[in-house]
DNA sequence: CGAATAACATTATGCGCATAACGTTATTCG
DNA sequence: CGAATAACGTTATGCGCATAATGTTATTCG
């Protein structure tokens, strides 16, 4: 590929991250929320309660990204953080009844950001989108599927298409409960995360 | 849109972002770069000096974010700042020799990430990317063209795509010699910049 | 001409990203 | 069983982003 067209490439991708961040952040601000931290509520909206290890594997960010982040949602009262009850090193992340009304509303504003997003474009262009950045995505990954040098030893095998959904593999919880709580949890929980379990 | 589709196209663009400049990162770090930094030495290279203020707005970023960059290569002698002969206010920048060097080298990594970026894709669609990414950009830009709420007084008519090479309407060097070196300059570089202008 | 306004770069601060290092806890291995 | 290894969350630090504020300089306006 020439310089031309290669730089054309990097340049769009890297106006579309700036922009579509700032645009975000303009509709997070009156939540009270950074970009960043929308989807933190939205996995624990989507999935329920986790540790810390999961969240950050869900997000496809780094540990103490995560630790920074709860720390500040805590602080709010949109999450709660408990130790995991089998574990003394994990924390359990949780929606608070208040967190759970702000992930409704950052629902509402993703939706928005969405179509804003596409706006114009011929329906199956934008149909096809997810899956073409997330190939692209998959052709730079630094951390997976090429070797797997994170800190967190995770499956090379594990691909990274299902994103958020595919965290019930982590390994930190194998021969736990599965994707409830992590760990352990109590038993009405423990219903649901084998529910969910068996639908793997 | 409903949530699901918004989610997983927001979410592309998120961990494209993430992952593309995680992936210029560690392409970048031989050479003592961050991401950010490989932009503004390569719009150096094209463009030739300039002041800040044109190169904050042909890299789509804030002023402050300039500053620090700039400075931070200056320090690392990859370019040189001084102030503009006509223009107290404002500093020109230019590359050094060993900043033309590394600009150099930029250019083909940038091209080897292009690559890598689109590998296995189908030419065509790996050809449309620029400009569907940019339709998507211009969709959510939150600076114009909806409303030029940046602080530069930009005409709200200029399109967005022209991005870097549109640098020459910057309305802070208007009545000046155009896109060479912003406020002013010496006899030889304003042939240059008449030659660009004549070419618009 | 002088006040008002705008442009320039800078500083301060906040943010989510990253890496490196650390201490504690849990697991594995010989 | 104990040493070695791995996992967890945290702290420290660096980075490019952003906004807000500032001081100086340049331009505009009445």
């Amino acid at each position: 590929m020439d310089f031309e067209h290669a730089d054309a490439l990097n340049q769009a991708i890297r106006l579309l991250s700036l922009r579509h961040r700032a645009r975000a952040a303009s509709l997070l601000a009156p939540l009270g929320l950074h970009p960043g931290q929308e989807v933190l509520l939205l996995e624990l909206a989507r999935s329920g309660p986790m540790i810390q290890a999961q969240l950050s594997e869900a997000l496809g960010c780094e540990p103490p990204s995560v630790t920074l982040m709860t720390r500040k949602l805590e602080a709010t009262g949109h999450i709660s953080r408990r130790p995991a009850p089998s574990d003394k090193r994990a924390s359990v992340v949780e929606l608070t009844d208040s967190g759970r009304a702000l992930a409704g509303r950052v629902r509402q504003l993703w939706c928005a950001l969405a179509e804003e997003t596409v706006a114009g474009l011929p329906a199956e262009t934008a149909a096809a989108l997810p899956g073409i950045l997330n190939a692209l995505t998959d052709n730079v990954d630094t951390r997976r599927p090429r070797h797997a040098h994170g800190r967190r030893n995770i499956p090379a095998t594990e691909t990274r298409r299902d994103g958020p959904a595919g965290r019930g593999a982590g390994p930190s919880v194998d021969g736990a409960t599965g994707r409830g709580a992590g760990p352990s949890d109590d038993g009405a929980e423990n219903d649901g995360a084998e529910n969910d379990g068996a639908e793997n």
